[in-house]
DNA sequence: AACTATTTATAAGA
DNA sequence: TTCTTATAAATAGTT
């Protein structure tokens, strides 16, 4: 894009590559800022210039967040670094002790992680695919509950929320009233008190034996989109 | 670009969120693989959909190698090495800094097999509650299929077996029935060869779209008790 | 999945 | 670097 069509190699000119380099980067911050606003994703992206300065950007500024995520689902491929490098062992040995036992730990950990995500089930038999599928049923459960219980809080807190701004209005109407105590018939330029939200606490306060999903899914059809917006931040 | 100048707001409308994803993901990724090869840069992109589906790329498809850059890079600010011990401290000082590493990795792995056991709920909003519901529920789907699928080929060796029994019993009892031609009206007494199961391969070998409970369930039901059992060890 | 009218990004020049 | 501008590319809305 300008004045000339461009091939796709590196850039010869130092000059050339690094103006490019300039304005492509903010191109490419900016187009990953876009995506995740407007798309609602999650975004991490890293850039190091051939000088090796940094640039980054990731949705929410969360960077670290992202890439945990980003290494839940590739956590297989990686390799717990085979630093058995017997120049860097400490003179105690202790250490290498301590440092097996850790990453023996983290072999654990992982290959349990995986299972979770229900990776690499090839080495489970009927059994413990049961065990494993009652223990992510339960913590499906217990997710789902959480969620409820947390979307509840915000409704609640919302509701109060338009209740106080309700009476403001009020008490600002008010005086105006007052003055004009003749004029009764509401004109439709004054503000009218909002209708409250009709979700019960019975609806949303959920216990984990509920089926969750469909309650959640009625509770967003009743809340406007706005509102919606406000409870994913 | 395009028919109508655009919001830097999310788009409220899914299809066209989806759709809209779906074009600028590819344009994304487009840009950072011409940034990397015109500019000589080392690029990491990490897209995560609002399904928490992921999209990547990588400089040389080496996302690891640039994300334990990016660690270093950002490892200055961060104190982890809040344990400065000095007794502790190898020569090198190397092996303290891998094993502070690897430690890191334990409680991040830690935290995350709590929350996939459905623990530890409280430090998630209802955003991050939300991916490790679909995380969860995606990994429920991917058990269930594996176990649906052991199971039918237990089922399947079963039925191997009783038919090779079957024939045994048969051939056993041919040179009875040669001797006696004329009796050919069967006796309680005499084995009966046993029913087949009539379970249907396109049954049991879901994939993991499918809802595979009541499927397990139906097989549950026209299994008998000691198959069961059998299976099960 | 294609098309196309527009907007946006940017290569080259100043 | 920053601005300007001609042009290539991306893409929003449409089919």
């Amino acid at each position: 894009m300008g004045r000339g069509r461009i091939q796709l190699k590196r850039i010869e000119n130092k000059i050339n590559r690094q103006v490019t380099f300039s304005k492509r980067r903010s191109g490419l911050l900016k187009k990953a800022h876009e995506i995740s606003v407007l798309c609602d994703a999650e975004v991490a992206l890293i850039v190091f210039s051939t000088k090796g300065k940094l640039f980054e950007y990731a949705t929410d500024s969360c960077m670290e967040r992202i890439l945990e995520r980003y290494e839940r689902y590739s956590y297989a491929e990686r390799q717990l670094l085979a630093n058995d490098d017997p120049e860097n062992h400490c003179f105690q040995g202790s250490w290498t002790l301590e440092y097996a036992k850790l990453k023996a730990r983290v072999d654990v950990l992982q290959k349990n992680q995986r299972h979770f995500m229900g990776e690499d089930l090839d080495s489970l038999n009927i059994k413990e695919l049961q065990n494993l599928e009652h223990q992510i049923d339960s913590a499906l459960k217990h997710v789902r509950s959480r969620k409820n219980q947390l979307m509840y809080e915000s409704i609640s807190e919302l509701q109060k929320k338009v209740k106080e701004k309700e009476k403001a209005i009020i008490a600002q109407q008010a005086p105006w009233e007052q003055q004009n105590p003749d004029l009764d018939s509401p004109t439709i330029l004054r503000p009218q008190p909002m209708q409250p939200l009709n979700i019960s606490s019975s609806h949303l306060a959920t216990g984990i034996e509920e089926e969750p999903t469909p309650i959640q899914n009625r509770a967003n059809a009743l809340l406007p989109a706005w509102m919606l917006r406000y409870l994913n931040e």
